[in-house]
DNA sequence: AAGGAAAACAACCGCCGTCAG
DNA sequence: GCTGACGGCGGTTGTTTTCCT
């Protein structure tokens, strides 16, 4: 995988293209280490690589960089991104933010292998099935869940009030989703608010919810632009309050994800 | 077992925004 | 206010590896 036989030459202003060796690893890693990520172009000044600026910033985010996540994304992580590229399209950096240890890159080689359409429709369609089965019976999981839950709530004291509940329930909800290895919480956070709640009165309003799992066929992507104006038009409003938890929108908790303002 | 297709990975390119001089 | 350097980001390409027929 290493040879890459059409690389290796230098550019024009004599920097180095190409693979990296591990000798350039290194210097560039003490040299981060020293100096810090963010300057880049003295990085590579100061640790005599022929590299680019660019180059070597690509190489340490891209690989070098520690606490970088290795192998297949796992099926959550799968779920997060087809969640969080429905509303915001290609964004990959912004995306990757909400993934720790994967990278922009990583991300859209993923989309890129397993949802672009004109390369393999008939795998995608297998692998939208197998997600939205996965999805099904996490929704049923998480039924069962808010029953037992209601059952032990309902025998507890009643100072809680049902908000306050349901706003505690979304805090704990990414743990448990860790251990299950389930569904994203953000799908099921939502999908499971009973449908007479302060929820998706503003997502169906907004038409983000069908919007979710309708792929474009053409772009190989959902309908992002459209749904993530609504929601950013939605989050302006001081809607958002009323979408996530009924609490502070500047900063709403949405199962696994913390929203800021500014998307 | 061989060949082709698909997937995975690594890196480059070009555009754009920011910021210091 | 202008300009150039720099960094960040999304798109694309090239190569290797894996899977399927």
């Amino acid at each position: 995988m290493m040879r890459m036989m059409g690389w290796g030459a230098t550019t024009e202003q004599g920097w180095r293209k190409g693979p990296w060796t591990p000798e350039e690893d290194k210097l560039l890693t003490e040299h981060v280490n020293l100096l810090g990520e963010g300057r880049w172009s003295s990085v590579a000044r100061s640790a005599g690589l022929n590299r680019s600026g660019k180059s070597c910033r690509l190489r340490w985010v891209n690989y070098l960089r520690p606490g970088l996540k290795r192998g297949q994304l796992t099926p959550q992580e799968e779920g997060i991104i087809i969640e969080l590229h429905a509303l915001w399209g290609n964004k990959w950096s912004t995306i990757a933010r909400y993934l720790p240890g994967r990278t922009d890159n990583e991300i859209k080689n993923y989309w890129r292998t397993h949802f672009k359409k004109e390369k393999s429709s008939q795998k995608q369609e297998k692998r939208k099935a197998l997600l939205l089965k996965q999805k099904q019976q996490q929704q049923k999981q998480q039924q069962q869940h808010e029953d037992n839950m209601n059952r032990v709530s309902s025998n507890d004291e009643k100072t809680m009030s049902t908000a306050e509940h349901e706003k505690q329930m979304a805090f704990m909800q990414p743990a448990m989703a860790m251990e299950n290895q389930s569904w994203p919480t953000m799908y099921q956070d939502i999908a499971s608010w009973p449908s007479d709640h302060h929820q998706p009165a503003v997502i169906d309003e907004l038409g983000l919810w069908g919007g979710l799992w309708t792929f474009d066929d053409t772009n190989g992507r959902v309908d992002a632009s459209t749904n993530c104006n609504k929601m950013a038009a939605a989050v302006q409003q001081n809607q958002a309050a009323t979408f996530a938890l009924g609490g502070d929108s500047s900063n709403f908790c949405n199962g696994g994800y913390i929203f800021q303002e500014g998307f």
